[in-house]
Parts: structure tokens; sequence; C-alpha cells
DNA sequence: CTCTTTGTGTACCACATGGTACATTACGAC
DNA sequence: GTCGTAATGTACCATGTGGTACACAAAGAG
């Protein structure tokens, strides 16, 4: 039944993921993307059926490779807050997660901007979030309110370059919680 | 030397913000931003020589919308931490500051997404608020600290609907920070 | 009045986008 | 080999964009 070499639409899926990463944005045409594929605009539909499904699958895959990253099984359980916090800053941060973290903040500002797809994602995020700092911390508003830091600090870096504000709101919020906690 | 009744561009610009606020976004097209003017791309761009310097002095308008309303006059300078950023709270997530919100947001967007422009922009209002702050809080880093949170929580805010995971998150870290600072 | 200058509408251009029609190619079944 | 079906390229379309050419109108200067 196999006709000439069938490509491998996993394969064609996985660089235009890396093609949406590189861009930092969902903003891609189908030819920018074909290219980056070693394919054309003209076999992605054929393949995935038109632009929504691409994104669709590729955002599914970007959701299934963020889960892994965070799962909690991959921090040690009796790590303090503080390092946890700090090692996942550093990675946040990291040149490399760059792109990662444009396409997040992408999809953010689609979903603030009414998409329903967009906001899945921003939710099922933010219960991946909140499931692992629920480990080190003592209580859900805490891990709302070292969320919420998180974010804002992820957006100042993105747009100043600077990680430092970032990391020193992040810490003087735990160093905080963590006083005010002992003192109690 | 005056033909015709020269339309007043001062105006045409204030319906233009009027239009960027309402879409949220500056992503309206020449034609949608003349009809909503009651003029016509065509006028448009005779004026401002161009979408770009529509644009730029539109935000130049808001930055100063901006900037007389979160004047540090504008708040007693006897208030609470708490009671300021209650305020400022209620006020950033009213339904009909809404539009100007995302309005903002676009920028950061486009600030992250490397427009020089957004960004001083962003570097505006992050002075802005540093300004307004250092008058209700001891010190530099405890401003910083609480800006993030807010930026965050309006993310938040921007996406879900919800208000007050945001308020709580901001009433927390203000909270924390005075009894740590009774404390010593 | 005429003449010049400027406001304005219409129709257009060039470009990018997502998507498709149609022809062609290549390969496996037989 | 032949044949049919799937893979693919090319050329195209409709739409939306920022911007412009050109013609015309209107109003002040003289």
């Amino acid at each position: 039944m196999r006709r000439r070499k069938k490509p491998d639409v996993g394969v064609l899926l996985d660089r235009c993921l890396a093609a949406f990463v590189e861009a930092g944005t969902l903003d891609v045409s189908l030819d920018q993307l074909g290219r980056r594929a070693g394919s054309s605009k003209r076999m992605l539909v054929h393949y995935f059926g038109g632009r929504e499904n691409i994104e669709e699958q590729a955002i599914r895959r970007l959701e299934n490779r963020l889960r892994e990253q965070f799962a909690p099984e991959a921090f040690p359980p009796g790590a303090t807050a503080q390092t946890v916090m700090s090692a996942l800053w550093d990675r946040t941060t990291a040149p490399q997660s760059r792109g990662v973290l444009l396409l997040v903040m992408d999809l953010s500002k689609r979903a603030w901007s009414g998409s329903k797809r967009a906001k899945r994602f921003y939710e099922e995020q933010q219960r991946l979030w909140m499931e692992l700092l629920m480990r080190f911390l003592p209580d859900r508003a805490t891990v709302e309110e070292v969320l919420q830091t998180f974010q804002g600090a992820v957006l100042a870096f993105l747009i100043t370059g600077d990680r430092e504000p970032g990391r020193r709101a992040i810490v003087r919020v735990l160093k905080n919680q963590e006083k005010v906690r002992s003192r109690a």
C-alpha cells in the first residue's frame, strides 16, 4: 500500500515546533514552516489539513515536553523552596530556553486576546507549576503568591534581558514568607 | 493660507488612540483606523506620513495619559502601602481599564519581541511605578518585588478574568514584608 | 473673476498570507 | 512490464495589508 517514502508526519511536526520555538511565536507562515521542515506549504497543508491543526499539534507536543521537564519527580523531595525556585529560575532564564519562553509568552498573549486553546494551555501550565510548588511550599496561597511573582519576573526578564531583578524578587518573597512562618 | 476646514490632527490622533484602546492592541489596520476616526486611510497617511508615525504619536499620547493618572500627587502621602496598592489594583483591573491594560500588554509583547519603541515605553512605565511606589514602601528592593508580583498578577488577571488571586498575592507580599520589617 | 494650493475619494499597486486546482511523478501491486 | 494511487511541484486565487497616482473639488489670494 505504501507509495514513495511517505514522510514521517511526526518528524514534520517536530520541525514545525522547532521553527515556532526558534521564532519565539506561532506567527510563522506556512511557507517558512515548510522550508524549515524540509518540505513545502503544499505538503504541510496536505498532511495536517490546515494551519490550525499544525498549531494544535505543535502546542500539544510542547505541553508534553514541558510536562516532563517540570515533573515533580525531577526535583529532590527534600529540597528547600529556595533551592527549587532558584533552580527553576536559572533554567527558565537560561539562554537556550529563550525560544520556548518566548513561545509560551506568545501563547499567553493569545490567551488574553481571547484564544480558547491558548487559555487552556495557560491553565495547564498553571496547574503543572502549582502541583510542583505545592511540594516545597506550605500552602496554596503561598504557591499562588510565588507563582505570580515568578510570572512577573519572567515578563521583566524577557524585556530587559536582566536575570537579577527577577531572582532578587523571588528570593525575597520566599525569605519573607519563611521568616513570617518561622515566627508564628 | 488656510484651505477648506483642515481637519484637526489632534482629534484624529485621539480617535486613533481610542481605536487602539478599544481593540486592546496596535494591530488595527489603517482602514479600520480611518473609519473609526471618521476619516480614511488616505487621509491618515496624508497627515501622519505613515503608519509608524501614527503608532508613535498614539503611544506618546498614551504615555502622557498614564503619567498623569499615576502621578504621585494623586495619592495621599500618608497612605499605607496596602491602601495604595489595593487602590491601584482596583483601578487597574476595573472593567473600563481593560482596553488600556490590553494595549499596555500588547506593547510589552512588542518590547520582548524586540521593538525598541515598545521597550522604551515599558521602561518609562517601570520608572513611573517605581517613583510612585517609592513613596509608600521602605526601599528599592521591596518596590521591585511588589512591582514584579503586580505584573504577574495583571497577566494572570487578563487571562483568567479573576481579580482575586492577584489581589491576594499583592496583599500577602505587602503583609509579609511589613511583618518582617516590624520584627527587625 | 481666475489661479494656485490643498483636502479628498477612487482606484490601484505590490506584497504576504492560507489554501487549492491541476498536472506530473514515482512507486508498489499485479 | 502495466496501472492506479499517493506524493509532490507549480501556478494560481482570494483576502488583507500599507501605501500611492491621479483626478477632482473647494477655497483663499490676487
